[in-house]
RNA sequence: GGACGAUUAGCUCAGUUGGUUAGAGCGUUCGAUUCACAUUCGAAAGGUCACUGGUUCGAGUCCAGUAUCGUCCACCA
């Protein structure tokens, strides 16, 4: 008899597994032995940013992940699941130049462009194999030998081709648009690089000139210089009626021509209820300009002064100048009031200063241009179009609506960054003018770029004096954009708008597996890439997982310190009772809370079918899996029992993952695998032994468990013998099995549920043969009996024997119901010959008041099937069986709500 | 302000196109345990499915409204 250890020891054996599924090489479907039809099935790796470590938001994706990946490729697809990482432009700038601050006190401007992209790459070189390396752990079934990232060659090439083929179609452009700028620092920030401050700050509420009708308010006077419209809300009646006028001012000496429109995110009650539209310096602004086709006039210029001709005002810093507005309103009577008030100001995160917004040229992507390429439909109206046909669809369902709420309401996207790490852009410019808008940041400096310019935007830079490549560089989400593709070799493997080796083989992918809020950013863009590139979908389906929290439903942070770091609880319980614990109680879409009592009890189970193996090793030592089970093997109740639960599972669960219903699978097979099997079918099979449906039982649920937890399982599998085409002898088969890697559980075949060994009469049967034994122990207890002796309240005990050895009773005789008392209540069987009198079991009235209840829901029962009978719609339409079922049960309904009333009437 | 979600046992949550008398785990209570299982087993108690209406033969499930909580987005002139 072979020696088992009592626990099963993740840390033991983890390794040796996953390395031995990596040398077997089946983590790569060109590998996989199957047919040439065989149908693809990938997921391509939503790309973790290098600078992240495993945390447990990316465990429960990659378990879910896997799960799938490992359910298709047992399954016979041609899995393939493709790893990688992003470079992640802004977040790994800001983590490399804090750590830049914090060991030598330099700023990126100290060290120069060149400088610091030596430091990222070096710093991302050691970063990058870290977060990949962490996936291992998680039993991660990741064709290695595809592994990409976000900015290695290939997919620069990728980038810069797809750049250039748009910018030939006209979707790229470039344009202006408002950036946040620091005059201090003489750069552009991104959103998440600004800081806040509530300040107190002053409300000014005036006219431009006495002969202007409408007062408005704001805290910046000195950019109504700029000022060309006026906004009001349409519905507000005070300013009606003259919406779409337009009114010549003299604001002190500079003309200004504003026209009077309506804007419904202007409101009532705030100040005058009327808005001095500035475009150039409020993103708000800007927009209302765009919409109403508005002049746009810059006051400001880039080290926060007041521009050439603005007369009086020229020259001066925004704050003299509004100082001179507002005495100048004072002087003219013009000034109705002033006020203070609470203001949100956005500054420098890195000098504090206030931050001046301003517009500057940007590239951008068209999404609203008409393509040839995409049947004459834009870019939006075509990635709205493959939703709204289903051809992408959204798991959960309610998400599509965010999808398509977002992308009617998307506007034109701006790809340029005034960043130094991420892809470059494709284009040179030459000229000999200064250029009016001189923020493009060259990295050391500004450098005015030219007007009159001539650009070059291709892949075959001109060189030569006077041109310069563009400094910004490319949006993530450009580059993220086309994961799907770049990964399986686009544009290599689509030539003449045709599609070759991976990309024919693998493309459009199966599942995008990631978190709803990221929806917008990237799921968006990933369809609109995909269709311009390859004329497809990236996937078909979206599925969108929750976010982890912990087990007070709060989010975990470092700060708060309720973080569970998912490598301390893979070392502590095992990476099987992570993923079980990340997968059962998720549901898509909802967030899913974890603690580390609910990983230990993912142990628990575990070790229980550990323990499972085990009992079956060492009481049947030559017992072998057993695929395919011969009716005439399956002997006892209790055999037929557990064969027609297992096909019942495999059906069930089949469903459940096909439906990506995961945790409502993964509770169904904990509760067969604890309940079921290890509870009820291991006890009886002490007692009437078949190995043959041992092995038939376990050979099911450690494939049906493998895609959940595939580690034990694996383990289990490659130490047991099977009983497949193998003819070697059981002993020595076991080491057989680890050399040949063609016999690893993670390729064996999915199991198929056989409808013939589907038996609900033995289910039945055998669920009353529980219930028997429970209450017959529950009776021996409750009045201290042993042994106990028992007469059953019917005539005849179906199972006598194994009743009562589950029970430890004798059953002595068999004696026919005692009036109507014998049938009352839940239990089969009383005790009568041992000096109690059987009223004592029955409290009377509380029998009385169960009994009413349950005539009242049978009547409820019956009269809610008659009148489905009795509809003449369903009786039309519904299948013969189903009716014919209904009918049954209104007979079986009606027979039990007599017997109740008899029995009620019994009790008087 | 807009959109979306949630409200089911003491706690955490399932509940598949409406259809046997609403489920699980944890916790509580009562018992058992020489057994493959430091991590075992059997049982019990516990629910007006947030509230009000509606549709239907039938509603936890569909519709309308109300309340509370949460998430995202926008805005703060």
């Amino acid at each position: 008899m072979r020696e088992i250890p009592k626990t099963y020891e993740p840390k033991k054996y983890e390794d040796k597994i996953y390395k031995l599924w990596e040398k077997s090489g089946f983590f790569n479907p060109d590998n996989l032995k199957l047919p040439k039809n065989a149908k693809p099935y990938t997921i391509i790796l939503p790309p973790p940013n290098i600078t992240d470590k495993l945390h447990l938001g990316h465990s429960s994706m990659l378990a879910i992940q896997d799960l799938l990946i490992r359910f298709h490729r047992m399954k016979g697809y041609r899995t393939l699941w493709l790893p990688g990482t992003d470079h992640a432009a802004i977040a790994t700038h800001n983590v490399v130049e804090r750590k830049l601050l914090k060991e030598t006190g330099k700023t990126r401007h100290d060290l120069g462009r060149k400088k610091f992209l030596e430091e990222i790459w070096k710093f991302l070189h050691v970063t990058q194999k870290t977060i990949l390396g962490q996936t291992r752990k998680m039993g991660a079934s990741l064709d290695w030998s595809r592994e990409a990232f976000t900015m290695d060659e290939e997919r620069k090439v990728a980038v810069k081709k797809m750049f250039i083929d748009m910018y030939n179609e006209g979707v790229i452009y470039r344009g202006e648009r408002i950036v946040n700028w620091c005059p201090r620092c003489h750069s552009t920030l991104a959103d998440d690089e600004l800081e806040y401050e509530n300040q107190k700050t002053k409300l000014y509420t005036f006219k431009y000139a006495k002969n202007f009708p409408i007062a408005i308010a704001t805290t910046r006077p000195e950019t109504k210089l700029g000022d060309t419209a006026v906004a009001v809300n349409p519905k507000d009646e005070r300013y009606k009626k003259f919406i779409g006028q337009i009114i010549e001012v003299d604001f002190f000496g500079v003309p200004l021509k504003i026209k009077i429109i309506a804007d419904r995110n202007v409101e009532k009650d705030f100040g005058t209820g009327a808005l001095g539209v500035t475009p150039a310096h409020s993103m708000v602004d800007w927009q209302m300009a765009e919409k109403n086709a508005l002049p746009i006039v810059k006051v400001i210029d880039e080290d926060g002064k007041i521009k050439n001709n603005f007369g009086q005002f020229s020259g001066r810093t925004a704050l003299e100048a509004r100082e001179l507005v507002v005495s100048e309103l004072k002087k003219a009577g013009l000034l109705e009031k002033e006020e203070e008030m609470e203001n949100n100001l956005s500054t420098c995160y890195r000098c504090g200063t206030a931050v001046e917004p301003l517009p500057s040229k940007q590239w951008f992507v068209a999404v609203d241009k008409k393509l040839k390429r995409l049947g004459n439909k834009s870019l939006k109206e075509k990635a709205l179009e493959v939703a709204k046909q289903k051809k992408i669809q959204f798991i959960p369902l309610r998400f599509a609506k965010r999808y398509t709420d977002w992308m009617e309401n998307l506007h034109d996207w701006c790809i340029s960054r005034q960043i130094w790490f991420g892809h470059e852009i494709p284009v040179w410019y030459r000229s000999s003018e200064p250029h009016p808008s001189p923020l493009l940041n060259t990295g050391e400096g500004v450098k005015p770029l030219r007007t009159g310019e001539e650009v070059y935007v291709g892949d075959n830079p001109p060189v030569g004096k006077g041109w310069t490549q563009d400094p910004d560089t490319l949006d993530t989400w450009f580059s993220s954009g086309m994961w799907t593709f770049s990964t399986l070799g686009w544009p290599n493997n689509f030539k003449k708008n045709e599609k070759s080796g991976d990309l024919k083989k693998f493309h459009p992918t199966q599942v995008l597996e990631t978190g709803y809020e990221i929806i917008t950013l990237w799921v968006s863009r990933m369809i609109m890439m995909s269709l311009f590139a390859v004329g497809e979908i990236p996937f078909e389906n979206v599925y969108l997982h929750g976010m982890v929290l912990d087990k007070f439903g709060k989010k975990m942070s470092k700060s708060k310190g309720n973080g569970i770091d998912p490598l301390d609880m893979i070392e502590k319980f095992g990476t099987d009772a992570v993923r079980l614990a990340l997968l059962i109680g998720s549901t898509p879409g909802n967030d899913v809370r974890i603690s580390e009592e609910k990983i230990e009890s993912f142990r628990n189970f575990v070790t229980k079918l550990w323990n499972i193996y085990r009992y079956a090793a060492t009481t049947h030592p030559d017992m072998q899996l057993v695929e395919k089970i011969n009716p005439k093997d399956i002997k006892t109740l209790a055999d037929k029992w557990i064969v027609s639960k297992s096909n019942i599972l495999i059906a069930g669960l089949t469903n459940d993952l096909e439906g990506y219903k995961f945790s409502l699978a993964g509770e169904k097979l904990q509760n067969f695998i604890w309940n079921d099997l290890a509870d009820w079918y291991l006890e009886t099979n002490k007692i009437e032994k078949n190995e043959k449906v041992l092995g038939y039982v376990l050979d099911k649920i450690l494939k049906l468990t493998h895609p959940f937890a595939p580690f034990v399982t694996e383990k289990i599998w490659t130490d047991m013998p099977a009983s497949s085409a193998d003819k070697m002898s059981p002993k020595v088969r076991p080491l057989a099995r680890q050399r040949s890697n063609l016999d690893l559980l993670m390729v064996s075949k999915w199991p198929v549920s056989d409808k013939k060994l589907i038996d609900k009469k033995s289910e039945k049967e055998f669920e009353k043969l529980q219930k028997t034994v429970g209450q017959i122990r529950n009776l021996r207890s409750s009045y201290k009996i042993d042994p106990v002796r028992v007469i059953t309240a019917y005539g005849k005990v179906a199972n006598q024997g194994i009743i009562e050895k589950l029970a430890r009773v004798k059953i002595l005789e068999a004696k026919p119901p005692i009036g109507g008392l014998a049938s009352v209540g839940k239990s089969l069987v009383k005790i009568s010959d041992l000096g109690i009198d059987i009223a004592e079991l029955i409290d009377t009235e509380k029998e009385k008041v169960r009994l009413q209840k349950e005539i009242e829901n049978l009547t409820k029962l019956v009269s809610n099937t008659e009148g489905l009978l009795a509809n003449k719609k369903f009786t039309a339409s519904a299948p013969k069986e189903i009716v014919a079922q209904n009918k049954s049960r209104l007979k079986e309904y009606q027979e039990k709500l007599e017997g109740q009333k008899e029995l009620l009437g019994n009790l008087g």
